[in-house]
DNA sequence: CCGTGATCATGG
DNA sequence: CCATGATCACGG
C-alpha cells in the first residue's frame, strides 16, 4: 500500500470525546466495539498493551470505559451518573460464563448510623448495570481477546431479595463489631473479601464491645454463580 | 479444580 | 489511605 492510501485520519475509528448523553448512545458505543479484540480498540486508542495481567489487572475495564465515554477516576457512583448507569466489564470464557467475581463497590466499615440497603452504595450501583463480556481465558493473549455484545441489566424481585439478605447479613456483623469474624463464605450472591494494595493495609472498625481495632479494608463482591445467572437470562442457557 | 484471600496500577 | 479498574495464585 503507497502511503497516502486510506490512511486519511477521519476514516479511522476513535474513542468518543465525551460521556454518552443517553442511554441510546451508550448501547449504540456497545455495538459499535462488539465483536472487535482488546488490541484493536488500545491500538485505534493508541494505548499500550500488555503481554498479560499480572502487574496490569484493571487495563481492560480502563479501555472499556475509554470507548463508552466512561470518566476514568474513582468516584464512588455510578460510571454513567447521569444514565443511572454502573458499567461491569465481565471475563468469561469460551463457554460465556464468568471466569472472575465481579468487584462492586469499597464497604464502609465506620459511620454506619443510618446506612440502609436503599441507601447503600451497593443499591446504588447494582440497581442498573450494563454488563460487557470480554473474553477472559489466560490462553489467549490480551491483545487476542474479544468484547461481547453489552447489555443493560436490572436486578429482579428475587435477585434484589437475595442482594439485599446478604447485604444487610454482612452490615449488621460489622456493625456489632464481628467484622474480623467475616469470611468470603457468607453471603449467597454478595460477598466480602479483602480489597487493598496489600495485606499490611489498614483500616479502623468496630471489634469485640464496641472497641476500636484495624482491619483490612474490604470490598463486596458479585459470586460467580450469580453474574453466571445474570448472562444466562440474556444470553440463554448454556 | 476452584474460591478465597492477596495483590497490582492509578487518581485523588 | 480510599476507591476505582480488576486478576493472581495458593491452599483446601
Amino acid at each position: 500500500m503507497e502511503s497516502g492510501d486510506l490512511t486519511d485520519a477521519s476514516e479511522q475509528l476513535q474513542p468518543p470525546r465525551n460521556e454518552p448523553q443517553t442511554e441510546t448512545e451508550l448501547l449504540a458505543r456497545c455495538s459499535v466495539i462488539a465483536g472487535m479484540t482488546l488490541g484493536e480498540l488500545a491500538k485505534l486508542a493508541k494505548v499500550k498493551i500488555p503481554k498479560d495481567f499480572k502487574r496490569h489487572k484493571g487495563w481492560a475495564g480502563q479501555l472499556i470505559e475509554l470507548w463508552l465515554g466512561a470518566e476514568a477516576g474513582s468516584k464512588p457512583t455510578q460510571d454513567f451518573q447521569h444514565l443511572g448507569i454502573e458499567l461491569k466489564t465481565i471475563p468469561v470464557d469460551y463457554q460465556g460464563m464468568p471466569l472472575e467475581t465481579t468487584y462492586v463497590c469499597y464497604c464502609p466499615l465506620q459511620g454506619l448510623q443510618g446506612l440502609n440497603w436503599l441507601n447503600s452504595n451497593v443499591f446504588n450501583k447494582l440497581q442498573r448495570v450494563l454488563w460487557l463480556p470480554v473474553q477472559g481465558n489466560r490462553d489467549i493473549a490480551p491483545a487476542d481477546r474479544i468484547i461481547g455484545n453489552g447489555f443493560l441489566w436490572s436486578p429482579n424481585a428475587n435477585q434484589i431479595n437475595v442482594l439485599r439478605n446478604d447485604w444487610e447479613e454482612l452490615m449488621e456483623a460489622i456493625v456489632l463489631g464481628n467484622v474480623a469474624q467475616i469470611t468470603a463464605r457468607m453471603g449467597d450472591a454478595l460477598h466480602l473479601r479483602p480489597k487493598a494494595a496489600s495485606g499490611q493495609i489498614t483500616a479502623e472498625a468496630t471489634g469485640d464491645s464496641g472497641t476500636l481495632i484495624q482491619t483490612r479494608p474490604r470490598g463486596f463482591y458479585l459470586r460467580k454463580s450469580f453474574t453466571q445467572q445474570i448472562l444466562q437470562q440474556q444470553f440463554g442457557t448454556f
